[in-house]
RNA sequence: CGGGGAGUGGCGCAGCCUGGUAGCGCACCUGCUUUGGGAGCAGGGGGCCGCUGGUUCAAAUCCAGUCUCCCCGACCA
């Protein structure tokens, strides 16, 4: 491609509206342009880079058995009734009307086409199993877009579902698209590791995420030094500790804590440490109130409370009049005895071995203190309930949890039946009987992963592309004017390497050397090749790699042939 | 939805406090010179100062409302 006639239009000032370090590369770069909030033009050169990583996603899909097809951006509501999930998804969707009011929804994701897709086609075990995937625009009214393509509100995904009628099929195929994912992320030059994940909306039995290393990201992540554990914090367990247990349960107690709201105040004022003040708190869920507890200095995973109670929402009651309502007592003083209504108590699995410990008394200005489990407060349940904290140790192995900032750039599922069932979606087995299918789904969110490997390579200069994914193997840079000998040769060689099959990048613009010297490294490209009159008079062309290694390439006795040849070789090398 | 910030040529910003004919840098156009890490000189084009209303002889500037965008949080395959 010429430079002189590719839309390219980078900047040299940081567009004031990025604050990520691969968004204000995408802007500056010309590989993206915003129109509104979420929603990006690509230019070519972002394009490009969009459709590299499709293409290495799509080959390694259709080796993994994967056939392609393209499924509807504009779906019937009926689909989403159905399924429950028109509710589920809420304001994230995207929703209309046509002419006659009937409704639609920009498709979030594919679930429920697919299944009446292959509800309606598929109805004997021998049908079994089948994968299918598209890439395909998403569209979801995030709640906030933020980060460019990163968080956007249309994105293109792969998206992949399976149809099982046995576990054993859907864990083979499960752990055949967990390889393919792999070799994705490995040709794409990514930091990655998979962890395991929350299903959340999708629903199911088993899911892990794959997560591109990177401090910036938004997700967190921890992961064993020494085991092969790991997961998104959200869900993540640890061992369990029994530091502040003792033997013998000592007096119940009721004491001051005069305009006490703390934990700390609190455990200042008793003398003890401050995990042994437990903190409630009150949540309404689809099923009423629970109170939820951890230790002073722990903090609740919302996450886990809600994959506990098998609730869609748990929302933590933070009025002062609701929680005096229900409680009697402020903020400061509340505890799980004698709360009303039967409210179910769910405390933390560290709280378990936890003795003569100190909670609010639903009274204000007053704790309990020298409270013990059973004697006098029965029926909880211990959960995995805080968040995991520093210095949390691996629930497998018992090594310290390693923290890590990332971005998720896929994630697999083991659905189970929950759309077979909603949506009917059932094949005759050898016995003639009919079952659901049993599903999987298989998501990489392929807009997302140009700023997550932009993200984990970028360098002063700017991007620094990795793998497969860089959209020109090298940038000649021809300097000197038209009709010198370095634009006949660049021309020249720019036609050999064409022929060679290596996609070049000729900058042949009427502008200083310094500014193609800095376009081609903020673009990213992986070489630079300087074909310039000051080289041409002593016989060479210099040849430098993204990292600064420079050579010269002598043209001495060579064709336009030989030299396209060996910058060939040095491309190889260097890309 | 809560908290914070911002809307002034394509981009980055100043001007607003203290009302009086809209400015700077980059980019763009023309010409000449220049050509190895974002060139120089000269000339030029482009803005309903987000929108609506109000105050005033006069509003980018003061007041009210509204819309949009960004950041933090909630939320998120």
């Amino acid at each position: 491609m010429k430079l002189s006639n590719y839309f390219l239009p980078t900047l040299k000032e940081t567009p004031a509206d990025a604050e990520m370090e691969s968004h204000k590369l995408m802007l500056k770069a010309g590989l993206i342009r915003k129109v509104t909030a979420g929603v990006y033009d690509y230019l070519p050169l972002g394009f490009k880079v969009l459709k590299k990583i499709e293409e290495v996603v799509r080959e390694e899909m259709n080796n993994a058995g994967a056939q392609e097809i393209k499924l509807p951006i504009i779906q019937p509501a009926k689909l989403w009734k159905e399924s429950g999930r028109w509710d589920d998804f809420g304001p994230e969707m995207f929703k209309l009307a046509d002419r006659k009011e009937r409704e639609f929804a920009l498709g979030p994701t594919h679930e429920e086409i697919i299944t009446d897709l292959v509800r309606n086609e598929l109805n004997s075990y021998k049908d079994l199993p089948l994968v299918l995937f598209q890439i395909n625009d998403k569209y979801r009214d995030e709640i906030r877009p933020r980060h460019g393509v990163m968080r956007s509100r249309e994105f293109l995904m792969k998206d992949a579902y399976s149809f099982h009628s046995t576990q054993e099929s859907l864990d083979k195929t499960y752990e055949r698209m967990y390889d393919a994912y792999a070799r994705v992320f490995d040709r794409l030059g990514l930091d990655w590791v998979a962890v395991e994940a929350p299903t959340g909306l999708m629903g199911g039995s088993y899911s892990q995420e794959f997560m591109a290393l990177a401090d910036e990201g938004g997700e967190e992540i921890v992961v064993c030094d020494d085991c092969d554990y790991s997961s998104n914090i959200e869900i993540a367990r640890y061992e369990v500790s029994s530091e502040y247990s003792e033997n013998s349960p000592a007096e119940l107690k009721e004491v001051e804590t005069p305009g006490m709201e703390t934990v700390e105040e609190v455990a200042n004022h008793l003398g003890i440490p401050s995990q042994k003040v437990v903190k409630t708190f009150i949540y309404r869920t689809d099923d009423g109130l629970v109170a939820a507890l951890v230790g002073g200095d722990d903090d609740i995973e919302e996450m886990k409370l809600i994959n506990h109670l098998g609730t869609k929402k748990a929302e933590m009651v933070s009025s002062q009049a609701d929680i005096k309502a229900i409680t009697g007592a402020n903020f400061g003083s509340i505890g799980p005895i004698g709360l009303k209504d039967d409210i179910p108590v769910y405390a933390d699995l560290d709280l378990k071995s936890l003795t003569n410990f100190t909670v609010g008394a639903n009274k204000n200005g007053f704790h309990l203190t020298n409270v013990n489990w059973d004697r006098d407060i029965e029926d909880v349940k211990f959960i995995n309930l805080r968040k995991v904290r520093e210095g949390d140790r691996c629930p497998e192995c018992g090594s310290e949890l390693d923290f890590h900032k990332c971005i998720e750039v896929g994630q697999i599922f083991q659905l189970g039946t929950k759309y077979s069932d909603s949506l009917d979606g059932e094949y005759q087995d050898r016995d003639g009987n009919l079952n659901p299918y049993i599903m999987g789904c298989y998501g990489i969110g392929i807009s997302r992963l140009i700023p997550a490997v932009i993200q984990q390579k970028y360098d002063s200069k700017g991007i620094n592309w990795t793998g497969a994914v860089s959209p020109f193997s090298a940038a000649l840079i021809v300097l000197g004017s038209e009709g010198e000998e370095s634009f006949r040769l660049g021309e020249a060689l720019y036609k050999e390497l064409k022929e060679l099959d290596y996609e070049v990048l000729v900058d042949d613009r009427e502008v200083s050397p310094g500014f193609k010297f800095n376009d081609a490294d903020l673009i990213g490209a992986p070489i630079k090749i300087i074909i310039g009159p000051r080289g041409l008079e002593s016989g060479v062309l210099e040849v430098e790699s993204r990292s600064g290694d420079k050579e010269e390439l002598n043209l001495e006795n060579k064709d336009v042939k030989q030299i396209a040849e060996k910058l060939g070789e040095r491309i190889s090398a260097l890309g």
